[in-house]
DNA sequence: ACCTGAACACCGTTCAAGT
DNA sequence: ACCTGAACACCGTTCAAGT
């Protein structure tokens, strides 16, 4: 049942090895297996080669997932058209997207300040936006850190529920049989708002205006 | 150089095992050596037995964090002194204390809506003191989820910078530095506003504040 | 310079066997 | 019922040796 060898010149060519094409490879596996699948030998294996090659690319694999982060926030645009509030919806929505659509990237984001070039680039853009709207220079800086940071956490929490194995779906009646089932002598207030609790909405667009217009209402200093 | 087998009753009595030694062992491998070291085999090593032994307890690692988290959000003290504002910022500073403390808790937090008996006293004080704010319960409810995740992101943050190898004014004196050498051109927010970027204050505070005032203008639904 | 086989020092979890 | 030794099927990373 062995395969015999075969030579190198019958074989496809193999893609020669580059941080590029490892960090893409890493993105394709997380995509289609999720995290757990992220081994540095399930991503070296799917380029045919051994896990020691890879770290002629990648010093390890926080190094790798934080150029996959990067490489994913490439993909978001930086311009959109419509109002003041509009552009920072479409790019905050955006990098939710590019951040969630890839289980596990987001709590890259929760870990450290961002350095990385495409991060930089939302962040510029995130900048321009808040200054457009009159924010003082104090006042934007620090907006655009909850922003981000906001933007990551809900990130990781959509990812987290739509990646953990069954539906969304599942997850939230789980919860709400749970809250249905709490003592009101404990619980007081979650028993008698649960209907409020799991009530439909966009509750993203209403978190983003929220920070929106908190920060408006709200210098900093 | 081995050890004779001591009868079982010379040595010091083994503590039984139970779900809340476990926990509680948990809790301290991460204080003292960190998200890595918190493995199975250490904690049943630390227990004086065999990690299998864990499994009648805890159903896998991810549970032993879920409890963990829940055991340290116990800590918070549920009732403060002063204004509504007063308390709603000592509730918040003490959820985000108690995450933040043991280095990737806060993480577990923002993997899963939250149902343990800890978080949602937490969340039922929070509750209470919204609606005592004035909201309609929809507006509370969604703010309650808003508050809680942005929290968790906070405390995910603030446990990276504290914990991670360095010192956390390295970490910080390495992204301005970072930002100091980008190209003006590409990046002209950034680097114009580096200094608010990175100026001093209680970020935190002003955090919370633009997270109430933005609740306090802005209806859900 | 780039690549790799083999090894090192680990993991989480299961399961049959013991008490 | 509770506990455990041993095993299974993996990990990330290093390093000496090759080209």
């Amino acid at each position: 049942m062995s395969t015999p060898p075969i030579s190198r010149r019958a074989r496809p060519a193999k893609a020669p090895l580059s941080r590029d094409v490892i960090v893409r490879t890493g993105l394709d596996i997380l995509d289609r297996d999720g995290l757990d699948a992220l081994t540095m030998r399930r991503v070296a294996k799917e380029l045919d080669t051994g896990p020691a090659s890879l770290y002629v690319y990648v010093a390890n694999r926080d190094d790798l997932m934080a150029a996959m982060l990067d490489e994913a926030l490439g993909r978001v645009p930086l311009t959109a058209d419509g109002t003041w509030r509009d552009q920072i919806h479409a790019l905050a929505n955006a990098t939710v997207e590019a951040m969630s659509r890839h289980e596990g990237l987001a709590t890259v984001a929760l870990g450290a300040i961002p350095t990385s070039d495409n991060a930089l680039l939302v962040l510029d853009r995130m900048l321009a936006l808040l200054k457009q709207g009159g924010l003082d220079d104090t006042t934007a800086a620090w907006a655009v850190d909850l922003i981000y940071l906001h933007l990551a956490a809900a990130a990781a929490e959509e990812s987290a529920y739509t990646t953990k194995g069954g539906e969304e779906d599942d997850t939230i009646a789980a919860a709400d049989r749970r809250y249905a089932s709490l003592d009101p002598r404990r619980y007081p207030m979650i028993t008698s708002l649960r209907q409020a609790l799991f009530s439909p909405g966009d509750r993203d667009a209403w978190g983003l205006n929220v920070l929106i217009n908190g920060i408006l209402h709200t210098p900093a200093g």
